[in-house]
DNA sequence: CCGCCGTTGACCAAATCGGTCAAGGCCCCA
DNA sequence: TGGGGCCTTGACCGATTTGGTCAACGGCGG
């Protein structure tokens, strides 16, 4: 790709990937319009063309940032927390929530597009992409969890299917919105925050409330 | 629409069904293609056309096949759960999620096509459409909610919220496989029995475990 | 043998596709 | 004042795909 692209101002740069990430995560790869990208950015579809040589290009750039970006955000809320010392399940797994939602409403369709992208039929994304998402996934599961302090959940309690199933709700309300004002993310989150608290009153040692 | 369709098998009457309810849920109704739901149905594109004169209707055809069939499932789902005096709060969303599954796999593609209908951008579908589904969802959880037997619960657990945390991530589940094979479903099933046990076992009063 | 019916491949004009190219406008340095 | 980059664009390209049509085929019951 043309390393000028960076030379563009942030907002400028932001515009033409989020763009480009709505309209890949609206349908497959090949299904998605060059056109449709350029005509949601407001920007000629030859200026695509001058900065990715090819639509093929602009995918696989745009997989890797949305990949990176997952990772630098985790990794700030993780560092976030640790620098508090946050040890609680709840308190941590919130903080997460708000911070990815805060970057559904930077990045809009960045989420859709990791998907789609992940679950793409055809083989424009490599064996090693999917595999590098995968490790990704896996890795901040494990990694918040070890670092959590997990005795005061009651016996029995599984906390990795609990991540999942908060984690499964938080996708579920992003993904049934296309939420992008503030208020309408905050509402999503107020909405996790009942099932959260919820699940918290219940599955804490009595000790620990 | 020609109504010699319904003098089809009801087998290949469900392949062109199945089929275009599974392109339609993979994109847009523009980006759909009447060709690729041919392709995979395994029938020319002139069949198509001889039994649905447009793409339009076939579309609206689909929507409305689609809305009765939940419909039709749920009703049994109730009817079933009534006739044995069912009134456990997660006996009867057990059911309701093994009939829900079981309509996965008689219907590949029904949810996801169902979704992508109500939040389309395009005008294909009228308001009357949409709000028609809006009131299935609401009336279905109402009324679930006031057969079942909700004193089993501790106090300060809103059994609403808990049918949309466990709906929400039944779909997310759902939406995230491609699964079709029985033990495909079967395994889907059991994760969400997993969440289910998990959340009896700790917001029932104790008498009632 | 006919007529009906489900079915099809070939075909159509129109739209859309990914991608190119020459040139316009703007700012900075000489 | 006159270039020389640089971002940006509208017009354009051939190729493909689009929704939709139509004449005709094959099998089957009468």
């Amino acid at each position: 790709m043309n390393q000028k692209f960076f030379n563009l101002p942030q907002e400028r740069q932001d515009l033409i990937r989020n763009s480009a990430m709505v309209e890949f995560g609206e349908g497959s790869f090949k299904k998605t319009s060059t056109d449709s990208i350029a005509k949601r950015a407001g920007v000629s579809k030859a200026l695509l063309f001058h900065y990715f040589k090819d639509k093929r290009e602009l995918y696989l750039y745009l997989f890797q940032y949305a990949i990176d970006e997952c990772m630098r955000i985790f990794d700030r809320h993780m560092l976030k927390a640790a620098y508090f010392g946050e040890t609680d399940f709840f308190r941590t797994l919130e903080i997460g929530q708000k911070v990815k939602m805060d970057m559904v409403r930077r990045h809009p369709g960045l989420f859709r597009f990791v998907m789609r992208a992940y679950y793409e039929g055809d083989n424009v994304l490599t064996p090693k992409l999917r595999k590098k998402l995968d490790d990704v996934l896996r890795e901040t599961t494990d990694s918040f969890l070890s670092r959590m302090d997990l005795h005061k959940f009651k016996d029995g309690v599984d906390p990795k299917i609990l991540v999942r199933l908060l984690t499964l709700a938080a996708e579920g309300m992003l993904a049934e919105t296309k939420a992008r004002t503030p208020e309408e993310i905050n509402k999503l989150f107020q909405e996790y925050q009942k099932y959260a608290d919820m699940l918290r009153q219940n599955l804490y040692k009595e000790e620990y409330l």
